[in-house]
DNA sequence: AAAATAGTTCAAGTTTTTTTGAACAAACTG
DNA sequence: CAGTTTGTTCAAAAAAACTTGAACTATTTT
């Protein structure tokens, strides 16, 4: 037949059909969430390896730089989507992928979610005192109640971020086997 | 504070500081969800406005361009975030902000979410294909437990939204006297 | 029917974000 | 300690996203 493929034996070389289908997905999931689409590279490869991979593996693997492969990994670590372990006898890092969507919903609420509804605090209380500032009467209560909404709207998103952890944790992998 | 200002009696000719903090708030609001900052703009106007605006008030309000304005205003319609009305003896469509913020999210996610999951079950279909075509046992186990994750991950989302729309549609507009 | 008004479209220009790679720092090795 | 390996940083290049404005369609007015 053919003196090469048939059934890929070097482990670290290329990535199989249905790899870079996942990275795909995790690609364009990463865009989806705003993050660029290397970070979404990335996760996709040790998502798909039971085995942890160094550096420039990944750099290999994915065909990206040093510097994107470096800032990627830092920013998943930050997340919480990938922690780092060390082979015994080995000096390199090597990396894996969290795989419980409880942790990855988490952690993208405390880094992503989180400071912005910080934020919305301050830039409502600055809208507060700029409606209240205000001289004209029917001017000053169409402000006061555009800021009552949003700070209604505030109080709701603010309410909602812990459901989410709460329903998206309920039935976290799968119950092993289990047919549709 | 201001030397100009005192009541601002030219109703369409500038903003007030408040209403430009809260436009601000919008744009970034509209930069965290993946949308064009002009969307953000334009519905924060509405928003602040009582009376409904004609599509060169928003480009002269906000100092942006025809198209920006004209696609802005297409994209915050279609997600329903914008209507349009019919001022009696006057040629022009005005926009009005749509100000409950269930529906807002519920368009959000009508247009964003809900096509996000539909091609994730194309995709998820495509991996599944892909791993069952595997020869070597190993990877296809692997591969094979790969996609079971994502499929529950998929389900779950799936499970997620429509639980946002309860939790979000809760108590709307604060409780007050609304007309509608 | 010509002129004026409203609004859309899209190629080109601008801005922002992401990626790259060379220079650097830190930690191990012989 | 000099050399090697591992990983970080950041300025510049590349890519992606957004905005603009002129040309165009459609509708209304004179």
């Amino acid at each position: 037949m053919n003196a090469f493929s048939v059934t890929n034996q070097s482990p670290s070389k290329a990535l199989d059909d249905w790899e870079n289908a996942v990275i795909d997905l995790f690609l364009n999931a990463a865009n989806s969430f705003g993050l660029p689409k290397s970070y979404g590279q990335i996760y996709g490869l040790l998502f798909c390896r039971d085995q942890p991979l160094a550096m420039d593996e990944i750099m290999e693997l994915l065909k990206i730089s040093k510097g994107s492969a470096s800032q990627g990994l830092r920013a998943l670590r930050q997340l919480g989507a990938v922690s780092s372990v060390f082979a015994p006898g080995d000096r390199r890092e090597r990396y894996i992928a969290e795989c419980r969507l409880r942790k990855l919903v988490g952690g993208f609420l405390r880094e992503q979610a989180d400071p912005h509804l910080e934020k919305g605090t301050a830039r409502l209380n600055q809208i507060e005192k700029l409606v209240n500032n205000l001289q004209d009467e029917g001017s000053r209560k169409r402000g006061v109640r555009r800021h009552e909404i949003l700070s209604g709207w505030h109080r709701q998103m603010s309410r909602l971020l812990p459901w989410v952890k709460m329903i998206v944790g309920k039935s976290d992998r799968l119950p092993q086997k289990n047919s549709e």
